[in-house]
Formats: C-alpha cells, structure tokens, sequence
DNA sequence: TGAAATGTTGGGGCG
DNA sequence: ACGCCCCAACATTTC
C-alpha cells in the first residue's frame, strides 16, 4: 500500500480562503495535513504591525474565518509565531512532515524566502499558481523579451490559454495530528498589536468576499463601463482587498464575470476583465524587474529633481492642500483604508507632478494605509501616475484637479462626504473654492484660511514648472 | 485611463 | 449683395 503523506499545507496571507486554493485540494486528496499559519514578527511584531492598522485588521479577521471554515471541515488552522524562515525546518521535523504545499508568490521578499525555506527542509516544497491569472514571466513578445506595453500583453494572454474554472473546496478534512495541535496558538488581536479597530474599514473574510463579488454581479458589472469612473457612485467592484488577501481567487472573479448572461454589456464586462489583466501585468513586470521596487521602471527617470517639500508632503498626506477633490482622496484613505481608483489617479498624479515630490512617497503612504495596499499594484500605479513606470502615461499629461472634479464628480458628492467643510458650496465651486465670490463663501459658511486651506499652489503655474523640470531632466538623460 | 494652445470652419451680425 | 469680423464649435498639435 502506497504511504501516505503529512502534508503541511502553508498559507501565508495571499491565499485566505479555502475554495479554489489548489495546495489544499491537492494536500486533502492524500493523507493527513496540517494547515498552517505563520505569524512571522517580520510583520506582526507591534512595532511593525502598528504600521500597518488597516491591513492587519483585514488580516486578522481574513485568517480568523479563513480558521473557523477549516474547522468546519473537519481540520485546524494551526498558528504559530516565529520567523518563517527558520520555524520551517523546525516544524516540518518536529510534526512528521512529508511535504509542503503553498501558493507562488511573486514580490522579491517572497521569492528570497521561498528559495531558502525549500533548500533548507528535508523534504520537498511544492509552490502552486494561483496568484495571477497566468504565471508571470512566462508571456513574451515575438523577440522574447517581456511585454512593456499593456495592450500587446493583454492580447497575448486572452490568447494564451481559456482562464481555467475555478477549484472547489474541499469535501472535507481530516482532522490535524495531535503533535501539530500541541504548537498552536492563539491568532493575535488587534489590541494586542496595539492597534484600535476602525468600525470604517471592510470587513475581511472569504463570506464578506462572496457577498462583495455577488452584489457586483448582480448590481454593479452592467454599469462599469461608465459608471467606474464617477467618484461619487458605487460602481466599482470593491474587490481590491479581497483579491490582495485572496479571500478570492482572481480566476474566481475572473469566470464569475465572464460567465455573465450580459446583454449588450458586453463592453462592461470586457473593461473590468481588463482590470484583472492589468493586475496580471504589473505583476509580471514585477517577476521581470524586481527593482522597480526601489527605482523608476525607466532609467531616465533616474535623479530626477523632487523639491519634496516637507510642509507641501504634510498637507497632501492630511488632505490639507485646498483642493476638494485631492483633499478628498487624501481623507477618505485615512478614514477608510481605501480610495476611488480615478481619486488615486488624480492624487497621485498631483503630488508628484503639481508638488514634485517622490512618487515613492507617495507609494509608501498608500501602502501604509490601503487596505488593499499590495507591492506590485501600488508600485505599478504610482510608477504610472508619475510617468516613470511600464506602459506609463506619458510625463506631460498632468491632470487638471479642478476639472477631473468636475468630469468626475459632476454633483460633488465625493467631496461634500470627504471634505464636509466644503458641503454647503454650490456645485459651481466645489471644485475651486477660491474662486467663488465673498457672499457664496460666507453663505456656505466658509471662511478660507479658516475652514478650509487656500490653494497650496496655483494649478496653472503649477503644471508648467512640472512640465519645464520634466521635460529638462529627460532631455539630458534620454 | 489629459489639458491647453493653436488652427480651422462656418454661421450670423453688421457696415 | 458682399466682405469683414467675431466667436463658438470642433479639430489638431503640443507639452
């Protein structure tokens, strides 16, 4: 009779649920296994952790239900604290582990790791896809290189191969050796990482992401189109989270809106399929150029003169610059963990181009806060805004925040929610206060330099210093 | 997945 | 009736 194996199945953050994940299903077809969750200090140690408030609420709760559903079936999910790198070979020993099993990881912390935890255990480690929606690193162009335009990419992966149907969850488990229950331990609270919850955050968890991917399907997906890019609506899918902690596959999304009955909204469907391919991609380019990380993806962007003025860095991160719509965005991630998509674009695109500060500010202010904030994505979008990045809008397109606003939040509710000093304005200017007259001020209840900022720098002026400096430095570097 | 400057066209007022 | 100007609307170019 064949042996059986003990399987010790590792889920480490990006992989939070228990439908479509392969290295379960795989794991649960033969012997035993043990479910395991590694609470490495790298990132739970209080010090860090309260660094990041919003994606460990997320976290804990994704990890808290992703336990009670492996209960459910029959297992554990077994928790222990201590550097991965090391606990490993430890328990791999210690629990009579004959194989580990766990998803792929594509940021460059993760390889490293990966590469040292399978060379140091005795027995094999397995890593399965499942991240993307095609392995990165594997699309090339006809010359073999990676893709550096998004179009091209997308063609070749809707090419490349039907995105295949998702994995169904396990029938059930059988229950985790006692020598592996003796080690577990209690999954951490928030409190005790010194971190208070935010009643405003969403909640984590594979059944929230259902309910979220459900209301979608059946309410928002036929609008997308047009409707994704109005700050002021519920039209977006709000999945971000959800797919960063995988408490859903991306194929899961993927097929779930492919598989639509959509009705002459077809083009809706392709849009936000379109999304997930560039997830896809800012993830391959990351696979390919780790360092885009640390550096602009384009060399001559290399040196580039940032003023990052300390004063003009604070009141962008506090919502403080007199915009409304910049202020918005700026708010509404503090308060939430999360930001509209076209708001990320248009405050990103104001810090580093109407202020000139480091998109890597920026980027690391988003990572701190989102909680949806995942490396690859955050670094490919404000590498994009910026105008360093892959497939990059070009350095001289700067955004307008005053008629972005008015394009794209026509009645202003996004800015009366975010920015309620500003909410008895009439629509006329929500967007520029500055600019109405002494009575509408008054009437609204605004004084300027007194309930609101007076403009941090003039939008016209602003955008031509911008364009001079850009377009000075990338003439002498290429 | 812009915005602003510049160029072109065409209708209408008016001398 | 005609040319001229104005300017809005649209198109093209430039950053």
């Amino acid at each position: 009779m064949k042996e059986r194996h003990r399987t010790l199945v590792w889920f480490r953050g990006k992989d939070l649920r228990i439908a479509d994940h392969e290295p379960l299903l795989r794991a649960a077809e033969d012997g035993e296994i043990v479910p395991l969750f590694i609470f490495d200090p790298y990132f739970f140690h209080p010090l860090r952790a309260r660094k990041l408030p919003h994606r460990m609420q997320f976290l804990l709760e994704s990890i808290r239900e992703l336990s009670s559903n492996l209960a459910s079936l029959g297992s554990r999910l077994i928790c222990v604290s201590g550097p991965s790198v090391t606990l490993m070979p430890e328990l791999v020993k210690r629990w009579g582990i004959t194989r580990v099993v766990a998803h792929r990881w594509t940021e460059p912390f993760g390889r490293t790791r990966d590469a040292r935890i399978a060379e140091s255990l005795s027995v094999p480690m397995t890593l399965y896809e499942g991240e993307t929606l095609h392995p990165p690193g594997t699309l090339r162009t006809g010359k073999g290189t990676p893709y550096s335009v998004f179009t091209p990419f997308s063609r070749a992966l809707r090419k490349a191969a039907r995105i295949s149907e998702p994995l169904p969850k396990p029938k059930g488990l059988g229950a985790v050796p006692s020598v592996a229950m003796k080690d577990n331990e209690e999954i951490p609270c928030l409190e005790t990482l010194g971190i208070s919850r935010n009643p405003h955050l969403q909640v984590g968890g594979e059944s929230a992401a259902r309910a979220r991917l459900k209301l979608f399907l059946e309410q928002r997906v036929g609008t997308y189109c047009v409707g994704r890019d109005q700050l002021g609506e519920p039209a977006t899918s709000r999945l971000s989270a959800d797919i960063k902690f995988g408490t859903l596959s991306v194929r899961t999304i993927w097929r779930s809106v492919e598989e639509l009955d959509v009705k002459g909204q077809g083009e809706s469907a392709e849009t936000f399929l379109n999304e997930l391919i560039w997830r896809d991609f800012s993830y391959s380019t990351l696979w390919d150029r780790p360092e885009v990380l640390r550096v602009p993806f384009r060399p001559s962007w290399k040196g580039f003169p940032w003023r990052n003025d300390p004063e003009e860095w604070r009141a962008w991160k506090n919502g403080q610059t007199g915009y409304p719509v910049i202020d918005a965005g700026a708010r509404q991630l503090l308060e939430t963990g999360f930001v509209h998509n076209r708001a990320r674009m248009i405050t990103a695109s104001f810090l580093c181009k109407h202020l000139l500060i480091d998109y890597r500010r920026g980027e690391s202010h988003f990572l701190k806060y989102l909680t949806d904030g995942d490396w690859a994505q955050n670094n490919a979008g404000w590498q994009w805004s910026a105008g360093c990045g892959c497939d990059a809008q070009p350095y001289f397109r700067v955004f307008n925040p005053i008629t972005q606003g008015a394009k794209f939040d026509p009645a202003g509710n996004y800015v009366r929610r975010w920015v309620p000093e500003l909410k008895h304005l009439p629509n006329r200017y929500i967007y520029r206060p500055w600019d109405a007259p002494p009575d509408v001020l008054e009437k609204a209840g605004v004084t300027l330099g007194v309930h609101y900022p007076p403009p941090l720098v003039e939008h016209a002026a602003a955008r031509e210093r911008f364009l001079r400096v850009a377009k000075s430095h990338l003439s002498t570097t290429g």
